[in-house]
DNA sequence: AACTTTATTCAACATCTGTTTAATTTATTC
DNA sequence: GAATAAATTAAACAGATGTTGAATAAAGTT
């Protein structure tokens, strides 16, 4: 068994070169990553592996396959990591409910790791994600397929740390993680633009450190019942 | 003049049918939103628009032109507006800052009242607006054209109330809003799919009543300095 | 009414789209 | 080493792509 920091690229172990599965995934990956899933030809992505393009066909099938096992491939390293950190935040509390900006950490450190260490591929990854989570149809979907057990895991155990909360706020206010937490790791200049200089998108660390508190006290706010008036 | 409240689409005034422009940038909009870019062919706009392929070409130039038009069209409305709120909520607290909440909702509210009561042209537009803000090339660049101007004005009136506050911890909040801003009014169906019908995403209200506290909460953690050890 | 500008139509362009087919090479198994 | 399976290649498919040009119609101007 591996030990956990790992970090080099998934199934084509390193030093021999990867499979051509491995080949066209890496390559669809970074290209959807820049352009979204119809913004890339199969011709572009299995150019950029170098591989015949008969080869995307017969491998995955059809193109919207080749965007789900782009999607699988990293979904189930992430959320194993992010679900044995949670487990283990909540075992270091016992007995008591494990503090909640804790909880936030084990939800988005995984992220931080592998947007840091992880290599390019996950960078990528993170980048598509970022475009499907704010998909009016996709958004819906494909995240809802791949990270809502995950998420319900997350939820339930915030629900233990603020016994008082209804889960309609602790929905929203996930969904306000989501939205932040995808953005930061999508990769725009944005802020960096905007702050001329100042935010360099880079320093995932700088913004990590104040993702969490900025998201714990925001789900503070609801610890309470009734503190929104229906 | 107009009073605010006039909900109605565009240029085209109501009752009399819209221009030949309108008419695709309203077709352009409907399927940008939901395809993206390059998801979208020049004749399936002209379909929609019951008009001519070469009238696209005609009046707007190349794809990317008939993009920006798209754009621009709803960004001006809506930043006049955001700032009218902004510059209201500053007057009436003078000679004191204005709350950090309501800075907040005057950057927020112009979104829920367009979304709610604007008509579909405005949901298509904030769900264009959420796939650009989260992607890794032009949320660093057609974010920073549009929206970079009104970010500052707020940042700055945040800055006056949390006066001894670090301009970089600022920025990354405005990066926090702006993920979950831009993700609650994309029309994902996501949080209504994980709480199993409990928080609809047309109940725009509820969500908003909660994102402003949500957000106010987070932005106060760096109210004074070093919070943030570097 | 003649003229000029603007708007619309139709046809065509070269190129690219996703996918399939059959032939060929490489790897695996008995 | 022969037989079988898996992987790779090259060519072709019908259709869609963005954009352009010349011809026609509508609107506006003097």
């Amino acid at each position: 068994m591996l030990p956990f920091c790992t970090f080099d690229t998934l199934n084509h172990h390193m030093a021999k070169q990867p499979s051509t599965k491995d080949r066209i995934l890496d390559a669809a990956e970074k290209l959807f990553a820049t352009r979204g899933f119809y913004g890339v030809s199969i011709r572009q992505i299995t150019t950029e592996a170098d591989v015949d393009p008969a080869l995307a066909s017969y491998h995955f099938g059809k193109k919207k396959d080749i965007f789900n096992a782009v999607m699988l491939r990293r979904a189930e390293v992430l959320n194993r990591e992010r679900i044995a950190m949670l487990d283990d935040c909540i075992r270091r509390a016992k007995p008591d409910p494990a503090p909640l900006n804790e909880i936030i950490d084990a939800f988005t450190h995984a992220l931080l790791n592998r947007a840091t260490q992880g290599g390019q591929g996950w960078k990528h990854y993170f980048a598509i994600i970022a475009q499907i989570n704010n998909h009016p149809e996709l958004g819906g979907i494909i995240m809802t397929q791949y990270f809502d057990p995950l998420a319900k895991k997350f939820i339930a155990a915030i629900q233990e740390t603020m016994p008082d909360s209804q889960p309609e706020d602790l929905y929203w206010c996930y969904h306000f993680l989501s939205g932040a937490l995808t953005l930061t790791f999508s990769g725009t200049e944005r802020i960096n633009n905007l702050s001329e200089g100042l935010c360099p998108p880079s320093d995932l660390y700088a913004v990590h450190d104040r993702l969490v508190p900025f998201i714990t006290a925001g789900f503070k706010v609801f610890a309470q019942q009734s503190k929104i008036k229906q």
